[in-house]
DNA sequence: CTGTTAGCGCCTTCAC
DNA sequence: GTGAAGGCGCTAACAG
């Protein structure tokens, strides 16, 4: 191991002198600094990050906690917080939590024993377990897509899913659609229901009644649409259009209702969410509600990193515009 | 802070015995290690993770190259890698390097600082910059899916390329097929060459000429599959079958090819390559190979860290066996 | 401007 | 079985 000892003893200076003409260069004159330099050269010395940080008390890393991450929408959301965390100078700590307490406790914990200095989380819950959640009072945590349950404390970029479901709505309404059905995702988070809640509030406007049976699923994967789909197309009167909350699931939505010989927009209408890169080149091409998922991700680590030098945060919930995208899969109801 | 000095005091104990209780429990009495338990619990103690790093001179993580984390079957592999890690105690650092070579160096040097142990490479490059080549020599690193350009040394994990490149075209040859294109994604890998070669190899047997200019594209995105598209279609002989060289390149020719108006594989037959999840559901169905992309992902990290502790590897070169996956995507020559 | 000194928080001999 | 002491590699405070 070359460490700054050996470096200093090349160059003939302190330990010290070497540490600062490489950290704060112009504490020293120019001609130590080149000794100094050519030294490190010679010894092929690169400082120790693991003891610069012990010394520094910080990590500059955090963890992103991410309940799979074969789902392209969270990946997008994940590359916007890479990109935005090097270039402050972070590292970032995947967390593929698979949707399990355990695992979310288990990386969420590098926060309290200083390997990272703060934590983004993409599912909803509380990622501490019982025992720390004390301890976790004060720790740097942000959420992103969601909100963390019952915890009003942390701050959280998200869409507008409440508008969302209203202009999702809108739009089938004046495609002349009032028979619905939706599947959805995990149905316990906060999302679930502001959409769920955006789509009500213009059935309600509409006088447009609408049955719980016409709910179906619960998780956002593509064997979910198939599934919602043969639900759905079992009860007695087939909606005309169908609400999917998020890409995967209209995918799978997609494939089904053609398997059954249904066209698409011609026989019921389909829309998504997320707009994932996909979506736009399935057959026929998917309207769905794009979320500026880069974006929502770098937001995230500047707020993140806000937290983690203690400045005060001017906002701590940020609701991001979404743009519905109206393309194939929707069109007027063929009577 | 709350250190082990704090805790040793609350139990009236030293700091080594706390040490100890924690680390070596079988090495305290019964009683002590009560004590000190009350003692850790009382004041919400959690070691200093980095503190014991840079004393054992390791950080227990591994730093992840990845060109693009979209790509769901990067993803895959890194769920296999971040799973087998966790598995043995390692933490999974990302690197996104778009594949730009000057990431490539910032997140390779990270091994040569102490941030992490050792390396995994999803592209084909040599991640280190020139400067650090030297120091690099005997860092820890494996490849998987690629094999490291020019670099002899390092151990990789691939997919058999030659074979199933094989396997497909003799796939497409026992419909019929005599008259071929070939969409590629980043020409200069060894992957490309192989599959390539294999293509290639079944050719000159079955006495087929190819034409270099039924080869186009150059990346692994779904807008190459599209223009790839637009370009064979140009060619006065229209190919009966495309082989393209990821199932996004895939996806693009089936969206584009249908906008055309033609039928698949009525008129023309379209295979892809790694199994990506929304490829069985797509209209048809893809024809493509199966990449065990979780098992590589797992094995990376059993060999690299192998290669961290110094144990000697049995074998350097992986070639895992493929799938054909024969899906709608393919059919007969209808002439 | 540079060297000396004293830690950061932890682990690990080495005595007792 | 336990405590004291030294040191991992680095930086920061204080002299000079």
């Amino acid at each position: 191991m070359t460490n700054i000892k050996k470096v200093s003893e090349l160059a003939g200076v302190s330990t010290a002198t070497v540490s600062r003409a490489l950290k704060n260069p112009e504490l020293v004159t120019e001609q130590t600094r080149e000794k100094v330099m050519k030294a490190v050269q010679k010894a092929g010395y690169r400082p120790n990050w693991l003891a610069t940080s012990v010394k520094t008390g910080k990590s500059n890393s955090i963890v992103v906690l991410v309940p799979n991450l074969v789902n392209p929408f969270f990946m997008r959301i994940i590359e916007g917080i890479e990109q935005a965390a090097q270039e402050k100078g972070y590292s970032v700590l995947l967390g593929d939590t698979q949707g399990k307490a355990s695992r979310e406790n288990e990386y969420a914990s590098m926060v309290l024993t200083n390997r990272a200095d703060g934590l983004i989380q993409l599912d909803h819950s509380f990622p501490f377990s019982q025992n720390d959640a004390e301890l976790a009072e004060t720790v740097p945590m942000v959420s992103v897509c969601e909100r963390i349950e019952g915890e009003k404390r942390y701050p959280f970029i998200e869409l507008d899913n409440y508008a969302a479901g209203r202009a999702l709505t809108h739009h089938l309404i004046s495609y002349g659609h009032r028979s619905f059905g939706i599947i959805a995702g995990q149905l316990t988070s906060q999302i679930h229901h502001d959409r769920l809640a955006g789509i009500q509030s213009v059935f309600k406007e509409e006088g447009i009644e609408f049955d719980q049976s016409m709910l179906v699923g619960g998780s956002y994967r593509i064997e979910t649409g198939i599934e919602g789909v043969q639900e759905l197309l079992r009860r007695e009167q087939r909606p005309t259009a169908i609400f999917c909350f998020n890409d995967d699931i209209a995918i799978g939505a997609l494939y089904e209702l053609k398997r059954h010989g249904l066209r698409i927009p011609d026989d019921i209408s389909v829309t998504g969410f997320d707009n994932v890169k996909v979506s736009a080149y399935m057959d026929p091409p998917l309207t769905t509600v794009d979320q500026p998922a880069y974006e929502m991700g770098r937001r995230a680590v500047e707020v993140l990193i806000q937290q983690i030098n203690r400045q005060p945060l001017q906002r701590t919930r940020e609701i991001l515009p979404f743009q519905l995208l109206e393309r194939g899969s929707t069109g007027p109801v063929k009577s």
